[in-house]
DNA sequence: CCTCTAATACTCGAAAAGAGCATAAATAAT
DNA sequence: ATTATTTATGCTCTTTTCGAGTATTAGAGG
């Protein structure tokens, strides 16, 4: 009855950097649609992401499926998406159009690694303030951003993004609703480059995800380059979460989950002291999912 | 250019017992397909469930979508399957062939709340080792199914039932393959009733998923009668992990997140003392979002 | 009264997490 | 050459959290 949609948010970091892969000139993350000549999901978007961007892909996971009922130009052609996630290494080689970005390019609140961003002091927090006009609101505003004494949550990243959009901050909502209108009113909107359709959200649940997951599981594997310091792998961890690491934490946390080992070389472009470089160890695969309980369980 | 099906994991906990709702005579999940008239999948969802089952539903969220190709009749309709899961409370009025089961009937080796089933050393275990004939088949087989040393894991639903499967284990496998011959030779197999197409994967998926989840988000809300004692909490955090947990620790843990309140009333029918009944605060909502971060973060 | 069962209150020790201090080994600047 | 700067790395210290166990309390049923 429909069309089914593959959508891929792309992710590497490069130089601290957190990057993702898009086409049509930074206004879309790689997308087609699921063709009988695909064997799986997976195999379609692989197929689409490798055709858009000769981008060669490791990692993959779904992310989400939806069907909203105003996609489409009719609503009898529902258009159903589905999402991935992917890690890569950033490649030199993209095809036409593509490239990559880093993400807070789109969403540039998001980033808190040296300071929580100027843009919600200066324009979200006070935007926020006048739309909260419960209690409710109120609430919601504070945790999502981190405002009045709440401490800032990087894992809420689409709770953000919905908010922006609830209360009419990111453009895409304007675009949609006055599409009879296109000269209409002015809205005051967010800097953060849009995206195609719902891309931006799609990116800020990728995000989300990663985010979330980066703290149980050991994902940064398809993110690293062969061999590397244990500065890099902090500062990759870093980019994604969007703020800093107690450095000497992580190393104990780094090296007591035996996920790396010394590969004897070392690395002297690093400024200060030659810093020991690392691989990881390959038996990680098997051992990874012993992943960690958090109930309060009884031995035996 | 296909099809789009909804399925849906409901469940329910009942006298300590993790239940599932099915239809089919117990046979199938709620299931039917996306249709013009749904404003959301979600939405799609929600109105099969009510006209298989009359159930009313709670909470749902999306579990995964999958198109494998050898699903539909023939390779050109392509079925797309997309999957929730949701928790109730179980009704006692449901459809014409619609039912709540137990869950560990279709996955007997998970229910390790006694003891380690006698299914798994008696049968998984002995045929598991004719197949593993390689280091790392060894390892995947102790690992999953904590043999060998290893600890029990609760939440590898899946990957034991996508062992059990690939091993030939269940019967899943052999109605695919042996179609032509139904009558083919004996494979040895399982105690656990079956269900129609991958639904009992799809029941795996939603297992896992919620005992990942129960781990770090209080998703018992929808599952408790308005007022409950503690140990009846206890009882269903243990039905889902398939577990025992330290009572002691369990209510520390509870009320150092502040989840619940005294009603003030006992509960006096529960054999020994008479326990202070409790319900959940309803303001949690909002702050159920201060989810826990494990990365070694450094202060302000 | 005694016994059984369950509820509830504490205690104890081990491990993990959060933070800071100190020292070492390089390069860049004076 | 000396000093400042930068990064690496080793250790200590404190606070929480986690796993487990002990002790006490309050009912029901003989």
């Amino acid at each position: 009855m429909g069309v089914t949609d593959l959508i891929a948010v792309i992710v590497a970091v490069t130089a601290g950097s957190p990057r993702i892969l898009t086409i049509a000139n930074a206004t879309a993350l790689p997308s087609g649609s699921f063709e009988p000549g695909h064997r799986t999901l997976q195999a379609g978007l692989r197929s689409w992401v490798q055709r858009q961007t000769h981008q060669p892909l490791g990692y993959v996971e779904q992310l989400y499926t939806f069907a909203d009922s105003d996609r489409g130009p009719d609503a009898t052609a529902r258009v159903i998406s589905v999402s991935y996630l992917g890690l890569t290494r950033e490649a030199p080689v993209t095809g036409q159009d593509a490239g990559w970005q880093s993400w807070y390019t789109y969403l540039p609140w998001e980033d808190h690694r040296t300071a929580p961003p100027a843009i919600i002091a200066d324009l979200i927090a006070p935007q926020l303030e006048t739309w909260a006009n419960t209690p409710a609101r109120r609430a919601r505003a504070a945790i999502t951003f981190g405002l009045h004494g709440h401490a800032w949550n990087e894992e809420l990243v689409l709770q953000r993004y919905e908010l922006l959009y609830e209360t009419g901050l990111v453009p895409e909502r304007h675009r949609r609703h006055t599409e009879t209108s296109p000269q209409g009113r002015e809205h005051p909107t967010l800097p953060g480059a849009f995206m195609a359709l719902d891309h931006r959200r799609i990116l800020a649940t990728g995000i989300a995800r990663l985010r979330t997951k980066i703290k149980y599981r050991p994902v940064f594997f398809e993110l690293m380059p062969e061999s590397f310091t244990l500065l890099q792998l902090q500062h990759t961890v870093e980019a994604i979460a969007g703020r800093r690491l107690h450095k000497q934490n992580f190393r104990r946390l780094i090296d007591s989950q035996n996920l790396v080992e010394e590969t004897g070389a070392m690395a002297c472009d690093t400024g200060g002291r030659p810093a020991k470089l690392f691989r990881f160890r390959g038996e990680v695969e098997a051992e990874r999912a012993i992943s960690g309980t958090k109930l309060p369980l009884l031995r035996n």
